[in-house]
DNA sequence: CTACAACTTCAAGTTAACTTTAAGTCAAGC
DNA sequence: GCTTGACTTAAAGTTAACTTGAAGTTGTAG
């Protein structure tokens, strides 16, 4: 495949998919004369790539996830480490989604005035701070 | 209290302080001379910031839900719609967890060939593509 | 009273993840 | 055989969210 078609089935940009074959993140099988040539791999690979940034990885996580070769790598404990950590973001969310949820019904005249609202945002709160701290730090 | 008894306090740098301030997200109470002054409240809603950033909203989304006064907004339709874009993103993130667990644990070949990864996988994925770009659409 | 640590402003620098632009290559249709 | 449109590279530009740097101010300890 020419890499507009990849664009228009994967909805990704030919900019962005040059910007990843760069970094090494999908790569194509060859060039006819100039022009890259894709197999139709690739549109998986792109898959998994949007699900990584999805699921808030930067590019250099997903290649570490996924491995800078066409098959992914089995690094069980990375990829653990990685599933455990989007537990304690789901729980987050959900303590977030929750909290919004309530603050669109509740009737106390501020939000942080009721208790409800207060215990589920403390609850979400706890280890946020140093969680977006720490991630920095493992970057 | 002065800045960095807040920096402290929170884990939030002075600088950034500074720079919440700037964009309105915080307040400080008023000045001793020259020197910024912040009511404890700040730290109350410094939490809020920190869990809006771990749920992936964007300072400028945060300032939307919170508002840019001293107390958060009530404009419930906005706080649905968030709520329900992080239940969207919550589902995609237990998929990508689910898939990264059974990634860890497969003895498939490669995971690309595993038909329970790629049932995961495409399960999660659907709609990525299409949600990243709508993200983006909606900034 | 003076040194100094902690503040201040404002401007510029940084990083990620792209996008845009400029200048060039090439197969295809007229 | 020439124009056109989709490609190519390389470099520069963009945005968010900060951080860093330079130059100045101030409360407090010695």
């Amino acid at each position: 495949m020419e890499i507009s078609q990849v664009a228009k089935k994967s909805g990704v940009s030919a900019s962005t998919l040059r910007f990843y074959e760069e970094k090494g993140l999908i790569k194509s099988i060859g060039r006819q004369g100039i022009r890259r040539v894709f197999s139709s791999n690739v549109l998986e690979r792109l898959e998994l790539i949007a699900l990584g940034r999805a699921a808030g990885f930067s590019l250099e996580e997903i290649s570490g996830i996924l491995g800078t070769d066409a098959k992914p790598n089995i690094d069980r404990d990375l990829l653990l480490k990685k599933a455990n950590e989007l537990d304690e973001t789901i729980k987050k969310l959900e303590a977030m989604r929750d909290g919004l949820h309530h603050a669109a019904a509740c009737t106390a005249p501020s939000h942080l005035e009721c208790p409800r609202f207060r215990r589920l945002m403390n609850l979400a709160a706890a280890g946020v701070i140093e969680g977006v701290a720490a991630n920095k730090a493992v970057k």
